[in-house]
RNA sequence: GGGCUGGUGGCGGAAUUGGUAGACGCGUCAGACUUAAAAUCUGAUGAUCGCAAGAUCGUGGGGGUUCGAGUCCCCCCCUGCCCACCA
């Protein structure tokens, strides 16, 4: 019995694949059976892989290598997300050009994924840095500004002062830069902009019939903030100026006692009267001066100023003071509200704090201690008195719209999107600003639009990109007039290249279009998606709006891009911290007393916290180190068997070695057994079916743990044959391939096999022989079991009551019993309920 | 504050529509092999009581529905994630 050298099998096994071009990916499926399956592609970071990378490669792979087994022509791809703020900080720091960083990263990213034997079809790999790649990502761009989707606007932007450049709403959290947690600033620059907003109400409609996680639905649904209402427009007395409000309780219009505009609304101070102007500008500079975290903090206290103005409620004619405060925002609905404190918190808040009244206009609550927001009868409303609220809010929207005084409206969260960074390492964008002609998007000839080259990476600070130093690049031609023209400076952000990336892995050396239209048509839609929840909002939305836009303009041929995605758990680890607050790393720490971890050299006890992996917390695992101890196919195994696929879990080193256990069982196995043709036992025979039948529901259901689990089962009876035959080994080798691929291909050429298992047939489930299945069954008295009888799986439900009753400890049981009620459950249990005998 | 998750042995986790809780793996203990150790193999392993057969209790806590609840209903507690004045 020889032991099995997993790192040499590695590399045997990696070097037939690649001899044989395994992985090559015909130009066009072979008939309409194809599966594409996409992995979220990586930053190429100085740190190398995470263990959490190969968690979903090694997913998609086993998928990938089950569809190819039943009859599937698969696109497996992988590539580089690699423009991003990494690469250009450390050249700033260093000196170094990032396309080098990027590059040396790309490669040792490569050898590590490829070192896990994926199934990749390698001549694919795109890396969004390239301009080969670019040219069409600037391409796109062009596209959406002829469209009238890509525009300049001068914008407060989120400011970051130490990253110096400009930042997404969907980039600052709590107030603070993603990147660097320092808090952001306003500043006013010029930015293209994406017109997202246009596609609000397809982005939401379509999430009907994707296939994805529920709860990745959900927030998207809650990003883009649908919320139906209506705008009613309030007359200013003594003005000829008018307000717009928008509200989503229309229903409550007789109960708005006073007015709010957004300090910076265009109308305040054409209404402000002179008596009120110094206080309504003093509390303007103080909104504006204000950090957006100061802003957002919704605990704090109402503010605002009176602007001793007064609109007119259009159904009831009464006058209501307007007020500036900064809870109402610009950017959202009119960036104006009617009040009404009797049914909305903050409206509440507010009028208790200025001494404004309250009318209660549906009953139900008690508006002396709190806002009432539920549902009741409408009262003090006019014609809606009497109503419920759903009725109202219908009968106010058709008043309104009858009068012309309002109109039913939807709303959305969601803003149009900011597309320029002020950074060098980015795309740059097609686009001359010409002294005659304005703003001139490149001719598409001119593409790709190279960034130039550059020494010095530092940001000119004052809101430009380092491109704008570059003289000989910003000083061009207008395409149209041939007059002087100076060069946009601005690059797009790094959700660029990865919004259509997954189209390019179809047609990846296309030199005449993006993808061309029929490989489109035949690879796409992605079959399945699969990368981290952390995306679940941000580039899964611009994504989807990129694909809507290519659709529109008949390019692409469905409306999604992907139709099913899966989202993998975070890979976490075990932190060990003494009482004194240190952390301990695994290797000093002695687990003899299973429920009390101490340190080894006689320390005190420990406590254990599952946590993100990091180098402060000594708990980081390379992966690197793992795959040369133990292998690729025990790294595989041991990260689909810790747990269910999408939640996260600790990766626990002890329990790699009890895969590879497993896996130098299964080789020292195979070396010593004969294969003939014997006939095997029929419990064994049983027990194959079983393992296929539930090895291939679960790949489907991405249950891999459970998978495994079952293989463990299977091979734990298997183990134990010295001669199997060829129909025995081969289901094993062919189910266990897609998790273990060296392993098996490596045991499959060692029985004299000239395949590769991948070329082979997934095997079949023979459902008679389940049939044949002995179970175990269950017997209840009143509802606890008193004893387990066999039953065959063909069993019918007289069958099975039969066995029960007949059962010697049941009879002891029911002696002077009376029996009452009997349940059979099919194959599971009888339930018998009985009472003493009187 | 809102939304979404999740809470099962010493640990990671199993458990179709309510139907035998703790599969599989780790760890631990005992035994075999060994001069010894490692590796490997065999067995035991939810808790409590008991020599034993067995009994009782057990899926965050408290109630309920049911022949039967980890699973369904009501109340409460805690974890993690996301969003936070969105009218």
């Amino acid at each position: 019995m020889s032991i099995a050298n997993f790192k040499e099998i590695d590399a045997r096994q990696q070097k037939r694949w690649q001899e044989a071009k395994l992985f090559k990916t015909d130009a066009l499926p072979k008939s309409n059976k194809k599966f594409y399956c996409l992995d979220m592609f990586p930053y190429p970071s100085g740190q190398g892989l995470h263990v959490g990378h190969p968690e979903g490669y090694t997913a998609s792979d086993i998928l990938v290598r089950f569809k190819r087994m039943n009859g599937y022509s698969v696109l497996h791809p992988m590539g580089w997300d690699a423009f991003g703020l990494p690469a250009e900080n450390y050249a700033i720091a260093t000196g170094v050009h990032p396309a080098i960083t990027t590059q040396k990263n790309i490669d040792n990213f490569r050898r590590q994924i490829k070192s896990f034997g994926m199934a990749y079809d390698w001549d694919r790999e795109i890396n969004t840095t390239s301009p080969e790649y670019y040219k069409w990502t600037q391409w796109i761009f062009l596209q959406l500004y002829k469209k009238g989707l890509a525009y300049q606007s001068t914008v407060p932007i989120n400011w970051c002062p130490s990253c110096k450049t400009g930042l997404a709403n969907e980039e600052v959290f709590g107030g603070r830069c993603e990147r660097c947690q320092t808090p952001i600033e306003k500043k006013n620059l010029r930015q293209w902009m994406l017109k997202i907003t246009a596609y609000a109400p397809r982005l939401l409609e379509d999430l009907e019939g994707l296939d994805w996680p529920a709860s990745t639905l959900l927030m998207q649904k809650n990003w883009i903030g649908q919320s139906n209402g209506a705008e009613v427009t309030f007359k200013v007395a003594n003005s000829n100026e008018q307000v717009t409000v928008f509200t989503t309780r229309p229903d409550t219009l007789f109960g708005a006692t006073y007015m709010v505009l957004a300090p910076e609304h265009e109308l305040v101070l054409k209404i402000t009267t002179p008596e009120q102007k110094e206080a309504v500008l003093a509390y303007q500079k103080q909104a504006a001066a204000k950090s957006d975290i100061e802003r957002a903090d919704a605990e704090k206290e109402k503010t605002g100023a009176f602007t001793g103005a007064y609109a007119i409620n259009p159904v009831n004619n009464k006058q209501i003071p307007i007020w500036i405060a900064d809870y109402v925002l610009t950017g959202y609905g009119t960036g104006a509200i009617m009040a009404v404190p009797a049914h909305d918190t903050r409206d509440y808040a507010f009028a208790r704090k200025f001494n404004l009244p309250l009318i209660e206009v549906i009953s139900g609550g008690d508006i002396s201690k709190e806002a009432y927001t539920e549902d009741g009868k409408l009262v003090n409303s006019g014609f809606l008195d009497g109503l419920n609220v759903n009725d109202a809010k219908a009968k106010m929207i058709k008043f309104l719209e009858d009068n012309h005084i309002g109109k039913a409206k939807t709303t959305y969260r969601l803003r149009d999107w900011v597309f320029s960074r002020q950074r060098y390492w980015g795309e740059p964008i097609p686009i001359v600003h010409c002294e005659k002609c304005g703003v001139v998007p490149l001719p598409e000839s001119e593409l790709p639009l190279r960034l130039p080259d550059m020494e010095k990476f530092e940001p000119s600070g004052t809101g430009e990109s380092p491109l704008a130093n570059v003289e000989s690049w910003v000083n061009t031609t207008c395409p149209i007039c041939g007059g002087k023209a100076k060069r946009e400076t601005n690059t797009m952000p790094q959700w660029a290249g990865s919004c259509w990336y997954y189209l390019r892995y179809m047609d990846p050396h296309n030199n005449n279009a993006f993808v061309d239209k029929d490989i489109e048509k035949a690879w796409g839609p992605v079959d399945c998606y699969i990368g981290g929840a952390e995306h679940a909002v941000l580039h899964l939305l611009y994504a989807r709006f990129w694909h809507k836009v290519l659709y529109d303009l008949g390019l692409v041929h469905t409306k999604e891009p992907f139709a099913k995605l899966r989202h993998q758990g975070m890979i976490l680890a075990f932190s060990y911290r003494d009482k004194n607050g240190s952390y301990h790393p695994y290797e000093d720490i002695d687990f003899k007393d299973p429920k009390n971890p101490c340190l080894k050299d006689g320390g005190g006890a420990l406590t254990s916290m599952v946590e993100k992996m990091s180098k402060s917390k000594k708990n980081v695992i390379n992966p690197d180190e793992i795959l040369s101890e133990y292998g690729a196919d025990a790294f595989r195994c041991y990260e689909m068997f810790m747990g269910p696929f999408d939640a996260s879990k600790p990766w626990d080193t002890k329990g790699i070695e009890g895969i590879s256990r497993f896996l130098k069982r299964i080789f020292a196995w195979a070396e010593d057994i004969k294969i003939t043709d014997i006939k095997m036992p029929q419990e064994l025979e049983i027990l194959k079916n079983k393992t296929i039948k539930k090895v291939t529901e679960d790949i489907e259901n991405f249950s891999f743990n459970t998978a495994i689990s079952a293989m463990m089962i299977f091979f734990n009876e298997l183990g134990k044959y010295k001669e199997v035959n060829q129909d025995m080994f081969a289901s094993f080798m062919k189910i266990l391939h897609p998790f273990a691929p060296h392993l098996t291909d490596e045991l499959w050429q060692q029985a004299g096999n000239k395949t590769f298992l991948l070329n082979e047939t997934w095997p079949k489930v023979n459902a008679e022989m389940l049939k044949e299945e002995q179970l175990e069954m269950g017997v209840q008295i009143n509802g606890k079991i008193k004893d387990r009888v066999k039953i065959p799986a063909s069993a019918t439900k007289e069958m099975q009551q039969e066995a029960a009753l007949n059962s010697a400890k049941i009879k002891t049981l029911l002696e002077g019993q009376e029996i009452i009620k009997i349940i059979v459950v099919p194959l599971k249990m009888v339930s018998i309920v009985a009472k003493p005998k009187k």
